[in-house]
Parts: structure tokens; sequence; C-alpha cells
DNA sequence: AAACAAACCGGACCGAGGTCCGTTTAAAGT
DNA sequence: ACTTTAAACGGACCTCGGTCCGGTTTGTTT
């Protein structure tokens, strides 16, 4: 049953978490892992697996438009304000049934097979990663899209900031002289689940002339430099 | 009075232009200029002056988050409906808002004075591009995110389109055996604005240092490859 | 001047996201 | 078992973007 997958998708249990630090960018990457949700009270935990297989289900038949918070709320014998209370909001909801992909993702950047996990050189991990990632988004295409946030807001959730921070760590490991925090920024863009949908879905072009593309830009981008007449 | 400012913002009379064809990419870059608006019956053209005027000024009172259509209607002495048809949504009343300010930057790059407009080498061009962008968004970073549409639809938009069509063309002049096309998305992505938000005000990084990253970006990118290890 | 068609107008209406608050209930303490 | 309390619940309610359609205005034609 796909049912149990949903026990394990996590999410802070904190709807809108202000979260005001910056903190040292690297560190609170991992979201806490070893069965997640602190502490859920019996019914709530209920609720939130009838909420997230009630919101697949939906996707399933009617495409992630259709994923309607009143109408998972009814799919799931539960009230509107309960979906809200757990999710935060429609965003919240769609990224939790992401997360086990999500997780599985960056199991494998972290502890996996080089060249995505460590032991590969970084430009070589660089390469993979974006690959991966392109085919990952490719698949969950639509949902990936729905889940994603408008505005200002796309950079500071968290799965983004996961991954621009492993960009952002491989590239100072593989071009020290760069500014990579913001070249992190410029290579994570490249990879947006929007643009990918519109020159795929919109425009008809083949996936692997994006991966070549980004391939290729690693290349260019950590190519050391030999003169200095920038800046 | 700043009234008569609106009176030369322009945008396609059709509301939402399902504009079917991808077009050879260069071409439909001029909004048709020289006192634009085809055809506007006098009332629909009175109205729509009263529309942009309440708009304007209901974003200097209370920000654009207080620009609602039924507020701009309102304080135009107008109905609802007739917003939405001249505008086609709110995304279109902001870009309309933002229309002079677009069509002196694209002045500026189709003919202005180097090293933004024609006659630089276009790698100083493509450098001077990002700064300008860059400093513009800054200044009406508030209405450029509010008038930025959601998901795929980013990639759409008119100034976007036009201003990536600019990057590509110089692109291809600077480094012609690379993806143009893919390497203008890279590009034009890390001059986002919600990126720009994001770093300029919710991390306080200066904005001279970005203007730096693009530099230091843009040289990267065209740097001529020695070697063809990559592919 | 009268008639006519096309364009325009306005506001009632709808759907969806998000909030609020009185009520219910799980679980910890006695 | 009984009390207590903090958390969870649910659905009425609000706002706002967007649609619809009957009535009105404009400008053209005869």
């Amino acid at each position: 049953m796909l049912y149990a997958g949903f026990m394990s998708a996590a999410l802070p249990s904190f709807p809108t978490p202000p979260e005001p630090a910056p903190s040292p960018e690297l560190i609170q990457l991992g979201t806490g892992d070893a069965e997640d949700e602190p502490c859920l009270r019996a019914d709530a935990a209920r609720n939130r697996a009838r909420l997230l297989e009630a919101a697949a289900r939906l996707v399933a038949e009617h495409g992630a438009a259709g994923v309607t918070m009143e109408a998972v709320a009814a799919a799931a014998h539960v009230g509107k304000g309960t979906v809200f209370r757990r999710f935060g909001d429609r965003v919240g909801l769609l990224t939790a049934l992401l997360d086990h992909s999500e997780k599985k993702f960056q199991a494998a950047l972290l502890g996996g097979p080089p060249p995505l996990g460590p032991g590969a050189p970084p430009v070589d991990r660089l390469r993979a990663f974006g690959c991966a990632l392109l085919r990952r988004a490719d698949e969950e295409l639509e949902l990936q899209l729905a889940a994603e946030p408008a505005g200002e807001r796309r950079y500071t959730v968290a799965p983004r900031r996961f991954q621009r921070g492993h960009v952002a760590m491989l590239l100072r490991q593989a071009v020290p002289d760069a500014d990579g925090e913001l070249l992190s920024h410029t290579l994570m863009s490249s990879l947006d689940v929007a643009l990918l949908h519109h020159l795929t879905r919109q425009n008809g072009m083949p996936l692997a002339r994006l991966e070549a593309a980004w391939t290729d830009l690693v290349t260019r981008v950590t190519r050391p430099r030999e003169d200095h007449l920038s800046r």
C-alpha cells in the first residue's frame, strides 16, 4: 500500500516557523531524520496520514490542480482547519507529498556512491548533481511546479536551501577564488523547475540538451582563471 | 503631474493573448511604439488612464500589496470588470505600471550610448546590461516583485523575453560555440527580481557584491575554451 | 437624424486560500 | 478513575482574484 510510505513524510511541526537565525550555512541541512514528527498526538498523526493519502489520490486522479485544500479535507473526512494546522499552507502540503523523494535525493548526495555522493572530484559531483536534479524534476514536474512558492519565498524553502548549500560547498572546493555563495545561486537557478517546464513542455526542448548545457556551464564556470583583468 | 506619464503606458489590447507562434526569437521585441493603444474607444481610454493613476496612488500610499483589483476599481470610480477587461489580470496591471520604465530601458539597450547600447564589444555590453538591470530592479523592487507572475508564466512575459533575447544575441557574438539559448536563461535567472530581493532585503547583501558577481560570471562564462574535454 | 453593431461597463457571483474561535479530546498528573 | 490542560478539531467566515452576462455607450453607416 502506498499508504505506509507517507507515514515517514516529515515536516517541521510548526506550520509557519519564523526561523530568525541565518545560521552557519551548512549546518541546518539534515532536517532531523530518524522518524521525525517529534511528538504528534494520536489523532493528529492519524489525520495527517489520512490527509497525505487523500492528497496523493487527488493528484493521481485530477492532477496537481485538483488538490484543493477543501477537496483534500473532504476526501480525508477532516475539517479544513486541520489541513492548515498541519501543513501551514498549500505549499506545505505539496512539499510534504514530495518529502520522501527529496529525502532519498539528499541521502544520495550525502552518502551515496560517487560521483553523486562523496568520493569524486567536486566538478564531477557538480555535473552529476545537476543531471540528477534535472532528471528527478522532469519526473515529478507537475507536482514540483505546484509545490514551488511564489516570489521571494522560493529561496527560503528547505529543499532549495539544502541543495544550494551543497552546490556552494562543491564550488568552494572547485573554485576557491569565486563568490561561491552567489555562484551557487546562479547554478541553482538554471535548474529551476519552472524553467524546466517552460523549456521542455512549452518549447519541446529535449532533456538531453538541458543536461549538456548544464555540463558545459559547470565546465565554463569552474575553469581556473589565468588573467585577472576583471574587477 | 504624474498623470500624463501613464497615458503612454502600453500593453497589447488583448487581455489574454494565446500567442501561438514561437516566432523567430528576436523579431517581436519592440511592442509597436509610436503612441500605442491601436484603437481604444474614448471611454475605454479615459478609464484606462484613471485606473493607472489610481493604481499608482495606491502603490504610493499602501505599497504594492495594497493594490487590490477591487480597490483600484473603486479608487478609479470604475467597475471591477473593467479593470480585468483592460489589463487581463493583476500581473497585467502591475506590468502596465512598470511599462514606462521598461520602455526606457529597452531604448537604452537598442539605441543608447555604449556600453549599454550598440558599439561596444559584446562582453562589455553584457556586463553593463546586468549591472543596469540590477540597479533598476533594486529601485523598483517591490513593484517588480509584485508584477512577477508565478510558476512557468515567469518565462513567457514580454519584458523578460525581450531581455533574454538581448542577452542571447550578445552571447552568440561573444561565445559562438556555446548554447546561447540556454546560457542566456542561466544569466537572466541570476538577475531574477525575487533573488535580488532575497539577497539584499532578507540577507542584507550589498548591491555592489551582486554586481561584482555578475561581472565575474560574465567573464567566466565567456572565456574561450582551450581544451575540449567536456562532452 | 436614426438605426445598428461592436465594444464597453458594472457589479453580482464563484472558487480557493487562509483565519478564527468555540468545542472536543488525547494524554499527563493526582 | 477523576481532573486538568494543552493540543487538535471543524466549519463558519473573510478576502481577493477572476468570470459572466444583461444593460449601456460609442462611433459608424445610411
